[in-house]
Order: structure tokens, then sequence, then C-alpha cells
RNA sequence: GCACCCGUAGCUCAAUUGGAUAGAGUGGUGGCCUUCGAAGCCAUAGGUUGCAGGUUCGAGCCCUGCCGGGUGCGCCA
């Protein structure tokens, strides 16, 4: 809020000075590139075409229009073709500390998504099979976007789609009735390689995938023992995704899978024939989507009636549309799959659901190189262990900490989990993702232990420094510019929330907090607080417990656990 | 073959969405722990932003064509 206020006090004289809009001059601030230059800047480059003046003297002229009166402001001046304006740091470091610190732990939250729903659809696990490293990025990137918009007020649904019905349950059934006991229905590791053994057996004796689609056939009419066994089999994946959930700390509001759907599905295919939008192609209902420039056509219900992944998935979407009345609805789903979603977005467009722009893809890229030598694929719970083990390995290194530390292996946990995260997080969704357990488990340079590193260093300031935190401390004593850009790295949280919002980019703020960490981590050596004059110590102990509070707040929007000790 | 995505320092990534001198980490080299936490800091080296055109006051970013990598392309999800 305080950024913005003295943004619109810039805005205001600009408008007046250059004779323009009050918003096109706020919208054209910008922040120069380098803190000495100044704190805004405006650019001239617009003006110049307008007046028929080069850049530069239109900065000179304006620049000395401007020089006094503006609230907050210092200083104005023009640098080639920027105005430039500097901040008086005292009033600047007034409005922002004071507000962060009577904030405290909730800075950064807003309402301006009160009464909107924001429904996203993420992880979607198949169900009967562990969850491996490639599951990763889905479960992480929602989470934290669940938890950014919860920020910014939005109220938010966390839709776990469960793949819980298809033709794999035949095989997985054939796996347990041939060669499973009674029990491996509650193990799912038993389960998984049942699974595998089936594709193993079905190399060498093909006549089994015709008994798998008998099961799930008679999964499909209701027939008794096939659905008792796939429930079992249901409940136990869905026992197990709950316990990597609840180490990883996601949650979830609904798990209504797959098969939830079975029963709405009709009615959709029924609408879009009711509007005229299916032909028969080979035998296929199909909806021709030429017209909206996709070459394929949407496929509806196969040649032998039954329904596909796109009839589910508009039924969902309806389904979510009625219940949930969303605002926004996100996929937070692979890139690979993005044929798919331009196809359901556009039926359901062709369907007259003028809400189906309010659907997005949120995409990632694939993660690549996460099998092991062998070839096997890496699971979940082994990533974490091993990132749980390197880093008591990295405490025990350290004598002083440990004696502080009560619990080392749930802080080690906590920064095993805070590495995988940000390794995931810190780099733009869009990115195919190389994992490689080095640089995963890494918690050296920009990766999560060191924001965690920074956050658990100010509580230790916090304990030992022998001065209270107060939050009308006089802060005339913060002069340096280490200080001043810390105040105004913490007065763009906000805007910083809200751009990673709109485009739905976790690694905004994952950035965003490195600058903050980094910004710290330089400039707490000359901000010492232990032993100053008491004036110096408690302005400067205010402007630290709101990065510490800046840097909690971050870091558990991103799912990094922000401890006090590590 | 067609469609979409990605090419920035040796490696992994940024760059305020078209703006000032393209920045971090890692790896290399050299420094800094009797002072609130060294999972840290400082210094130094490292670039024709894949190539070639175009658009304009200005392009890593937009347009066109190539080159390289990835993904997808009707009866799986």
């Amino acid at each position: 809020m305080s950024r913005a206020t003295f943004r619109a006090a810039i805005a205001d004289a600009v408008s007046r000075a250059a004779e323009i809009d009050r918003e096109e001059a706020a919208e054209q601030l910008v922040a120069p590139p380098r803190p000495e230059m100044g704190d805004f800047a405006f650019p001239c480059f617009l003006l110049s075409k307008k007046l028929k003046k080069v850049p530069p003297a239109i900065a000179a002229e304006l620049a000395g229009k401007l020089s006094i009166g503006i609230f907050g402001v210092e200083r104005v001046e023009a640098t080639g073709p920027y105005v430039n304006f500097r901040l008086n740091k005292l009033q600047f470091a007034g409005a922002v500390l004071r507000e962060a610190a009577v904030a405290g732990a909730e800075y950064g939250r807003s309402s301006e998504g009160a009464g909107k729903v924001v429904a996203i659809d993420y992880s979607s696990p198949n169900i009967a099979k562990p969850f491996h490293v490639g599951h990763l990025r889905s479960t992480i990137i929602g989470g934290a976007l669940y938890r950014l918009f919860e920020k910014l007020g939005y109220g938010c649904v966390g839709i776990n789609h469960l793949g819980d019905w298809g033709t794999q349950f035949g095989k997985q059934i054939v796996g347990v009735k041939h060669w499973g006991k009674p029990e491996d229905l509650s193990d799912l590791m038993a389960l998984n390689q049942l699974y595998v053994k089936y594709h193993k057996e079905e190399e060498t004796h093909p006549e089994l995938a015709n008994e798998a689609r008998e099961w799930f056939r008679k999964q499909e009419a209701g027939d008794r023992e096939a659905l008792d066994l796939w429930r079992a089999i249901r409940d136990t994946s869905l026992d197990y995704f709950k316990r990597i959930y609840s180490r990883l700390g996601v949650q979830f509001d609904t798990y209504t899978g797959e098969s939830f759907f079975n029963d709405k599905m009709e009615a959709v295919v029924d609408a879009a024939k009711a509007r005229g939008l299916t032909s028969i192609s080979d035998g296929a209902l199909v909806i021709d989507l030429e017209r909206v420039g996709i070459k394929t056509p949407a496929l509806l219900k196969k040649a032998d009636g039954a329904t596909l992944y796109l009839t589910r998935d508009l039924a969902a979407a309806e389904y979510r549309h009625a219940t949930y009345k969303f605002h926004k609805l996100l996929y937070v789903v692979g890139t690979g799959q993005s044929l798919h979603f331009q196809q359901l977005f556009e039926v359901l467009k062709l369907l007259g659901h003028e809400w189906a722009k309010d659907c997005a893809h949120v995409n990632f890229g694939l993660v690549k190189g996460m099998s092991t030598r062998k070839g096997e694929v890496i699971y979940l719970e082994e990533l974490l262990n091993e990132a749980r083990s390197r880093a008591l390995k990295a405490m025990r290194e350290t004598i002083e900490k440990r004696a502080e530390i009560d619990d080392e292996e749930a802080v080690a946990e906590a920064v095993g989990i805070g590495a995988i995260f940000f390794a995931d997080l810190s780099k733009q969704r869009i990115k195919d993702y190389d994992f490689d357990w080095k640089r995963a488990l890494s918690f050296e340079g920009d990766t999560g232990p060191y924001l965690m590193n920074a956050h658990a260093r100010i509580a230790g300031i916090i304990r030992k420094c022998g001065v209270e935190i107060d939050p009308r401390a006089d802060l005339a004593a913060l002069v340096e510019p280490e200080a001043h850009l810390l105040v105004s790295l913490v007065s763009r949280y906000q805007d910083v929330l809200r751009e990673a919002a709109k485009v739905h980019e976790p690694s905004i703020l994952a950035q965003y907090l490195l600058e903050l960490a980094h910004a710290l981590h330089s400039g707490y050596n000359v901000l010492r607080v232990k032993d100053e004059e008491p004036k110096v110590a408690k302005a400067r102990l205010l402007l630290l417990s709101v990065v510490k509070n800046v840097l909690a707040s971050g870091l558990g929007i991103l799912g990094i656990p922000a401890l006090e000790r590590m």
C-alpha cells in the first residue's frame, strides 16, 4: 500500500506537469535499474512523439517543473531520457516499515479477491501407482498457487482429479486375481508390483488383455466383485497419497476423481448433439474443430460407445462451474496436454458456456532425467529421504548449531523439502526441468535453504541482540544504502504477489525472495543490532524483523517451512 | 509432414512484459569467521542473447525465414 501512495503522488505531479492522464503517468512509472538512481523513474519516450522534441530535453524540462513539492520526494533529476525521483528515506522507511510492522505475519495479505473463487486442479495422480518425481511439479506449483490466491483474498478450492477410473483397473485386477494375495489389496507397493507383473506377462500372454478388458467392462456394468476390488484399490491408494501430501504440506478440498463423473457424461454428449456440433467419423462421435483452427477433432465417444478423457473433463468443468461458480478454473497439468486443453476450452465455448474464457491451462515443462541408471523411476519418498539425510549431514558439520536445535530430524526434513520445492518453483513453469540429484538437493547458493537460512539468521539476531522490537521506533538512523534497499524491496512485496498470481507463476515470488535474501545477507554486517546505540539498534531491528516477516510469508506461500533455527 | 514450446556466461537460470551499462547462482581464481548464524559475504574472470533479415526513437523480448532441442498430432489419460 505504502509504495502505491508514493507512486500515486509522483504520478499526480507528473500528469500535471506533462499534461497527460494521471493513470497513464502511473502506468509508465518504473523502478530504475540501479538503486543509486532513485526510487521511481519516468521515461520520456512517449512524450517525445507528442511534443516533437528529443526525450532528454523533455526530461530536463520536466525535472525543472517538478523540482519541489511532491509528497515524499526529496530529489528530482533528469538523467538522459528519464526523470528520476528519489524518495525521502525517512518518510519512505517510516511508511513502509510501520505498515509492515503492524501487519506482522499478515503483511502482504489483501482482500482484492474477496467473494471470488479460484478452483485449482492439481496433482491428480493415477490410482494404484506410486508417486514419483514426475508427479511433483503439478503438486508443488498447484499448492503454491492455492496459497498465493488465498493470500490475495480469494476463496480457493483445491481439486485432486484422481485418475481412478479406466482400463488400467482391469489390468490391475487381473494382476491381483492371478498372482496376488488378499492382503495385497491394502498394500500399495504390492499392488504396484502386481501391475508391473501384469505388463510383463502380457507380452508373452496377449490373451490377458482380453481378460483385463472384461474386468473393466464388468466394473462399468456395476458388477459387485469388480467394484469391490476397485474400491479397495482406490482406498489403499488414497491412504498412501494422503500420507505423501501431509509430508509435503499440500492440501485438497476435494478428491472428486474421474469415477465421480461416470454418470455425468451423457448429459454433455446430449447437449453437444442438440447443438448440432457432433458428427460420426469412423464410427466415433466427434466434434469438428477446424472452424476454430484446431485440426484434430475432439472425440466424445469411441466407436464402441465408450466415453473418453475429454468427455469426462467436459462434464467435470460443467460440474465445477455449477458447484463453485468460479472466477477462475486453473488446470495445473504438463504442457504435453496443451492440445487437449485447447480442445476442451473450445468445446466449452461451442456448448455456449461464456465462462470458458475463465478456464486456463497452467502448463509446465517436462521433468527429464528422473529415472535411475537401471531405468526405474525415482519414487518421491526416496527423494525426500535422501534430501533429509543430506541435510542432516550438512547440519552435523557445524557443532555450534547442533546445540541450539532440539529436533534434528524435523529440521533436516524441512530443509530437504525446502531444497526440493525451491529447485522446482524458482524456474519459470514452462521450462523443461532437468532432474539432477546434485542440483535438486543443493543447499548452497540460490536455493531453498539459502532463503531459510536468511530467515533463521534474523530469528537468531532477534533472540540474541538484547533489544525489543518496537513498531514505533525512530527510524532516522536508517541511513545506509543497504537499509534503504531492504525497505524498497519490502515495499514491493504486494506488487510481486499480485503479478505472480496474474500470470500463475510462482517463480516470480521465488526470484523476489532471492533478491530480498541477497540484500539481507549483503547488508546485515553493516546493520548490526547488538551493542549498538539504542536508537540505531531499535531502528535496525524493526527493519530486520519486517524482512523476516516477508521471508516467512513468501516461503509459506511456496510451501517451504520458515524455521527459527536450522 | 503439420502444430505448439524452448534456445541468454562452461553448467543451471534472471532480466520490472518494448526501455538506461543483459544480471544471479554454480564451477575457476584470490580474500573474509575472538564481534547478533560462514547453509554466508567481498573481489575477479567469463557474452556477437542460436543464425539472417525486418518493424521503430529503442529489440534478449514483437514479425518473417532458417538452424538446433523438446512435446503433441481420433478411438490411453
